[in-house]
DNA sequence: GCTGGATAGTTTAGGTCTAAAGCAATTGGA
DNA sequence: TCCAATTGCTTTAGACCTAAACTATCCAGC
């Protein structure tokens, strides 16, 4: 018999007496146990979900990417590329070539290795990702997408107004 | 005329062929969208969310808590909650106590400063979630807090089964 | 042509987090 | 009693991330 055991949410109870918050709350658990468990799988296979990301994105733009495409692709910071792009290189993973039209630029793409083994990690990833909702059944998956619609417009809009 | 911009979905368009992905993009988009907010606003005032997150178990356990209690209560690793406290005594606004009943452990207290400190941050970390989810109706956080829970259920299970 | 902003990337300093190794104190048996 | 496993915590090495300062290049308008 496998024991299943509850997601725990942080701050169990405390700081969740309004609505919103623990809506917040909940929502932060269930990203966070599905991040540190797809973390903690690629770990197993000496990748991590950063690596991962940028190889995802390079291996939908055939053409290479510059850096700042990267950068607003992943939604993370230009320094931040700039690490793992050049760590991913080191590794072989990806090449970076100048840009002929500009000579700031570097155009990266993946290298034969690295369009492997991004092969590899995003099967799997389909996979863990396929486990981890697989208790819901289609209708209920439809009805979480439908309200996380709602709330991202929500989300949207409550950071257009500044405080 | 305020401009709302849609929040984005790292890899929009790629890898999400499944449906199961395609729900984990929007989960993760949404959850990184608030949390980035919240950290950039805390940092507005010179705190950060993790140290936030040290203070607000704090304040809920008057008598204190030792390292091990606040690592689980956070869920983080115990080395990180060392950092974090260390720091936060040095700031002053905790207070590290070596427990009369085993002397390896020791007992976390916030300081007078610390529960001020806290108490304000509490208040407006409360206004800035109410901001973000205000465009949902009653009805569609209620929605989306039980669709949640299903989601939150299927991850114990699917952790559950290794692979 | 020049020149003053934009733009592309890198570097730096610093905060967050983990896993794994290590230390000290505690505890449950033999 | 004693000692081996466990427990509480710290340290270390390393990955991730950001904001801000910096360099180099581009480009638009004079």
């Amino acid at each position: 018999m496998t024991e299943v055991l509850a997601i725990r949410e942080k701050h169990d109870g405390a700081l969740a007496d309004r609505s919103s918050v623990r809506l917040w709350l909940r929502l932060l658990s269930c990203a966070m146990a599905i991040e540190k468990d797809v973390q903690r799988r690629f770990a197993g296979r000496g990748a991590t979900l950063a690596r991962f990301d940028v190889l995802a994105a390079l291996d939908r733009h055939e053409e290479g990417m510059n850096m700042g495409a990267l950068s607003r692709a992943l939604l993370v910071s230009n320094g931040n590329v700039t690490q793992l792009v050049q760590k991913l290189a080191k590794d072989g993973l990806v090449r970076i070539a100048p840009s002929p039209a500009d000579r700031r630029a570097s155009i990266v793409r993946l290298t034969a290795r690295g369009r492997a083994d991004f092969a590899g990690l995003a099967a799997a990833h389909h996979d863990w990702i396929d486990g981890l909702v697989a208790d819901m059944d289609g209708e209920a998956r439809e009805i979480l997408y439908h309200a996380l619609g709602d709330l991202k417009r929500s989300i949207a809009k409550g950071q257009a107004v500044e405080p």
